[in-house]
DNA sequence: ACCTGAACACCGTTCAAGT
DNA sequence: ACCTGAACACCGTTCAAGT
């Protein structure tokens, strides 16, 4: 009845997106995505050339597109709020970013917020480099551990959750606050 | 004409990290390893009780166990040497570290160090905890990167390889010496 | 205590062929 | 330009049965 699926890149991301969604990372299998537009996996490779560049993609859609918001540390929220914004998003785009398949566009403002300190240029991207590590491997290590406790044993009683999840953000603050205070000391020596 | 294959949990880890060593992670699978051991894959299954449990030996014989040097530069480097000697060695650490599964015996040397700057005992942690991340984080882009390289069309002249990797060596100095900054930045405050 | 053999329910990728 | 259908070479995990 149904004229047959047309899609593009456009379409297949916004699957893959839902499929992330849904069932999360280990979920994501190209055969999940092509049942979720009603079209065989093979199709899918008509429109990527392997399922490392249909996650970079999905890597792009997460951090998101220009506009950021000023300054290291907001800038470095900001990340973060991306990545806890979709399961399993530190680990997608720490390994798209790994391998050399995504541009953060994030990080142009944590090198210009890094300047503004008094850093010389090279400075200034090493400076950007570690708070990206940091925010995402914090990141990733805060969403592996959600992931263990809904796949582990449910004992955990709920009312913890909140009270953890507040410690944690705490913690993330608390680590930025010291390399942005690194970032300062290494400005103030010259 | 052999006896039946005897094995324990020291002899299937040591077969991994041989695995390991000669496919990195994306061939260190059961069956690989039940390879090795001239074993059924079913047979590692009573060792272990999955693969993870299996990964998570094998990341704690690569951060190896308790002698650590002293200061938090000098432990921080000796982790990084540690992932660095064994293929994908990072990811495999950071996987197993995210799911709890892994105890990293440097911690214990970085928080003291960080107490030693003068900051209280909750900042240590936080020390610690961040130059963890920034140390696997970084580590597992470098090792990322090295695999690309080597998968990828072999363009790269061969020349390009030890500078870049010194490069790789500096910038992970210049970081740790940031974050470090930081450390030292915050006791000062109090 | 440790292993075999067979099965289950999946994977990513390729390729000729269709419209 | 985009998709089908079928195949290839794999995966992790379970389980009854053997010694």
């Amino acid at each position: 009845m149904n004229a047959p699926a047309r899609n593009d890149k456009e379409t297949v991301v916004a699957a893959a997106m839902r499929v992330l969604a849904e069932n999360g990372l280990p979920g994501l299998s190209m055969r999940r995505i092509a049942d979720e537009l009603d079209i065989q996996v093979s199709a899918l490779y008509w429109h990527f050339p392997n399922k490392q560049a249909l996650l970079a993609a999905v890597s792009a859609q997460i951090v998101g597109s220009d506009p950021q918001p000023e300054g290291m540390d907001a800038a470095a929220r900001a990340l973060r709020d991306r990545l806890l914004a979709h399961q399993d998003g530190a680990e997608i785009v720490s390994s798209s970013l790994a391998l050399g398949l995504l541009d953060l566009p994030v990080r142009a403002e944590l090198v210009r917020a890094a300047k503004k300190t008094g850093v010389d240029a090279a400075s200034a991207e090493v400076a950007a480099d570690t708070l990206v590590h940091y925010v995402i491997g914090y990141t990733f290590h805060e969403q592996q551990r959600l992931h263990a406790a809904i796949v582990g044993t449910a004992e955990a009683s709920v009312d913890l959750v909140p009270a953890g999840a507040q410690d944690r953000g705490d913690d993330f603050e608390a680590g930025l606050a010291m390399i942005i205070a690194g970032v300062q000391a290494s400005a103030s020596i010259r």
